[in-house]
DNA sequence: CAAATATAACAGTATTACTATCGATATATA
DNA sequence: TATATATCGATAGTAATACTGTTATATTTG
């Protein structure tokens, strides 16, 4: 499995960068490092020029890879999501039954990220905790629609279907599959923000919880056959 | 009920402004006409230069009402909860069936607001908007943990744990009173942002769908006594 | 009427978010 | 080997943002 992700390559959608940051050292630097200053500082107060600084590198040369910092955000978040859709196929790729392969599926994406493959210049547990602060704000934009139509989002969309479909095949009477299955993934992100920061709004403070939380809520609204 | 609205001031923190917006003409302008700009233009390209030229008014003066836009976004979405609060507790305070007031309450959290009351400065069908749009940004920042200790958001969690107590009524045995209560208020500005924007990872499309859902999640999750 | 307060107008600063140009170096190609 | 091409760093420059500070005038209040 860790081999699997070492080698592949997430496919990200070509318009969400001006050149591959996949495709020279210099790009890998800015991912890596823009990583580690996003969830040092937060995205607010991130600049390409501190980044620049911190790279040794320059703040044009940064922009021949992203337009903005709101790019590179959608770059990092995309990466996020096709990572975890990966481990959500693997890991339930050879579950004949419904149930439990729903169940393992909201554990995948409920579970917080503790350990980084450390194979890669990119640190899964620091972009988990990047999702969990920032990732709302690369939608809440007044250009949604039409990145939305670009296919910026995309990969986001791909897991929330496939979860949708999970739940399908458990109950397919159930009357809001997408929406129990945007509010599993965008719920926990949620409750990990809360239990970091506002105790009293969540019962949520270990990932078991987490997890059990949306396992229970989940299977609670479908009738198992 | 509309003149109980009409008269009654929400408590906002005093330290979230600087000096009191409802105490002067020039102060529910900014109010008045910041909801309107923040609706229109999206909040990060929102400026208090931009509302200034609005109003007729100058930027330094907006900032003797407000450090910051930022602070006027907390201002505007605690009035927002605050408003919310008092109808949940209007519409629930005669009913003694814990069900059935579980059932009216999550009906008020998860509507769209439809019609403005039109007594005031403050037009609460936009503020509705500008909350699902934006209200997130308030607290995913640096500065949250240091923001919750001053008490900005107090109203957002009394509410939060209003309902929390009103699903303890109906289930006392259930584990995540909290988790649930969070979920359902959070996830209803979520599901309404998805409605308009990504119709493809939501099942509802209008108030009644909304309310029914989160209704069917929360009844599905309690053993009714 | 005097004093206090509120606001408008203006000036000024550091930072942000870019864009554009130029030159050095490395790499590919002919 | 010569040449074209790509890459990157350095520098300069611009408009806008997010403020702070001062002063003059208008308004309220005592």
């Amino acid at each position: 499995m860790k081999h699997l992700l070492q080698t592949l390559k997430i496919g990200i959608n070509e318009n969400i960068y001006v050149k591959d940051p996949e495709s020279s050292d210099l790009g890998k630097r800015i991912i890596e490092n823009g990583i580690v200053m996003i969830h040092e500082m937060g995205f607010e107060s991130f600049t390409f020029k501190k980044l620049g600084d911190r790279i040794g590198s320059n703040e044009s040369s940064i922009y021949r890879y992203f337009e903005n910092k709101h790019k590179l955000l959608l770059y990092l978040t995309s990466w996020y999501w096709g990572w975890l859709e990966y481990q959500l196929v693997f890991a339930t790729n050879g579950i004949s039954d419904p149930g439990t392969k729903l169940e393992t599926g909201i554990a995948i994406i409920t579970k917080s990220i503790e350990e980084d493959s450390s194979f890669s210049h990119i640190n899964e547990v620091l972009l988990n905790k990047i999702v969990i602060n920032e990732y709302s704000k690369s939608y809440l934009t007044k250009e949604v629609d039409k990145e939305n139509k670009e296919g910026y989002f995309a990969i986001y969309k791909r897991l929330v279907h496939r979860i949708r479909d999970m739940i399908r095949e458990v109950d397919g009477t159930y009357s809001y599959p997408s929406s129990l299955a945007s509010t599993v993934i965008e719920g926990a992100l949620h409750q990990n923000f809360l239990s970091e920061h506002f105790a009293s709004m969540t019962d949520c403070n270990e990932t078991v919880e987490t997890t059990q939380y949306f396992t229970n809520l989940v299977f609670n609204s479908l009738n198992k056959t």
